[in-house]
DNA sequence: ACCATTACAGACCCATAATATCTTCAATAG
DNA sequence: CTATTGAAGATATTATGGGTCTGTAATGGT
């Protein structure tokens, strides 16, 4: 039971364009270059972080990924939840007559962690990195 | 990201012989009829359970599964861990200089729900159980 | 108006893990 | 000795993750 990779990418990703926040979208391919992934698939975890709304896409020549305004705000937990969903870590296949005191156990320890992830911003990260090399970032 | 149905399964087995504790052992096929599942995919389950220690096995005929003497000490974390491993939630895949920002959030959060598992106890969820009718404990 | 660039969507492929069954073997109570 | 029961391994089936490829739509530059 792990995270997807591609929440990694994601997490990653979403560093470097709250790091560098450029005012001009970043690319793809620039990311990919970055990251050291491949285009195609980093690129279905950025538009899966497009439709949560985290991020901006722009068409076109020129065009890339921007953030959205809430900048200072994206959390750890929402960008998680963008790309392994927010379904909950366990959930009980047995019939009960009232609710499953396994399940909400387990459910209440899942929701301190949400709690965490919720509470630490992407940006926070930024601050403790040196604003010049790009490798850092990755 | 879910925790698997073995996982489930371990959980409620693990319960209804917390919660009904006999001292002759429990066979796979009581605990499979009791839970309605298949015996020989239970059977995995349990034996996970065995070689991590938190119940006994007694071969042959009359045998089964019995609690070890830790009895009331075992955690919700114990046993999720007995059939899930133990590798952390997040493991970053890239190449930094440095420990990983990222995943020393992300870690962090993740201790704060395996310190919640553990402090849980399997037998603290008997208490809330009426003794009589087992199908309650499924 | 045209063309290069870029995001987006979907189909598709492969490897691995989860779920589950079956068979065989070993232990043991009666 | 025999019926019972757990342990272990092989196998089958499906789901999921990771990843590529192709085509389409949008858009800026010339």
């Amino acid at each position: 039971m792990k995270y997807s990779q591609a929440t990694d990418y994601a997490l990653h990703a979403m560093l470097y364009l709250v790091a560098e926040a450029p005012n001009k979208p970043v690319s793809v391919q620039l990311l990919a270059e970055k990251l050291g992934v491949s285009q195609t698939y980093l690129s279905k975890m950025l538009t899966k972080l497009v439709k949560a709304g985290l991020i901006h896409s722009v068409s076109g020549a020129n065009g890339g990924y921007k953030l959205k305004r809430n900048q200072d705000d994206i959390s750890f937990l929402d960008v998680i939840q963008a790309i392994e969903g927010t379904t909950s870590l366990f959930e009980c296949s047995f019939h009960h007559d009232s609710a499953c005191l396994i399940q909400q156990v387990v459910a209440d320890a899942e929701q301190q962690m949400m709690h965490t992830l919720k509470s630490k911003k992407i940006a926070d990260l930024v601050a403790h990195i040196p604003k010049q090399p790009h490798e850092r970032l990755t």
